[in-house]
DNA sequence: CTTCTGACGAAAT
DNA sequence: CATTTCGCCAGAA
């Protein structure tokens, strides 16, 4: 496995824009950073640095599932606790508890015109009408 | 340079 | 739904 991206600050900073009872997608965090792909994300949570309050449980893969090896029960518990339902098949809703993307604080600190923020959400998982 | 390997994803079956 | 296939891309060996 890989160590170090550049771009993991930036993942991170992302990441602790999910409030608590929401999730997003490997590949919808990717979207939002240059230079970033939905394994990149995947290596940066694994690499999640310790007691630095980064929710790394609230990004699953787009199917809506854990995708996780060893902790995959105790990453589902976590989200469990911040009141994440599950299927029967062991996946999330995408409508009612999808992540609706970053504050415009974030957008604007790091240069996301809110038009082109509006074209990459459209593509997210479960698009909520 | 080539090959292998993923906390991934989308499309096909 | 679940599985398979292929695309993806940066490191490691």
């Amino acid at each position: 496995m890989p160590k170090n991206y550049s771009c993991f600050p930036e993942i991170y900073d992302l990441v602790q824009e999910i409030p608590a009872g929401e999730v997003a997608s490997y590949g919808m965090v990717a979207s939002l950073i240059t230079g970033a792909t939905a394994r990149i994300v995947g290596y940066a949570m694994a690499a999640t640095p310790s007691g630095k309050d980064i929710p790394w449980q609230r990004v699953i893969n787009a199917a809506g599932k854990i995708s996780d090896r060893d902790g995959a029960a105790r990453h589902r518990k976590y989200l469990e606790q911040e009141g994440i339902i599950f299927s029967k098949s062991g996946a999330v809703s995408w409508a009612t508890c999808r992540w609706q993307g970053p504050s415009e604080k974030w957008l604007d600190a790091h240069k996301i015109d809110f038009m082109d923020f509006l074209e990459i959400q459209a593509n997210w998982p479960g698009k909520p009408k």
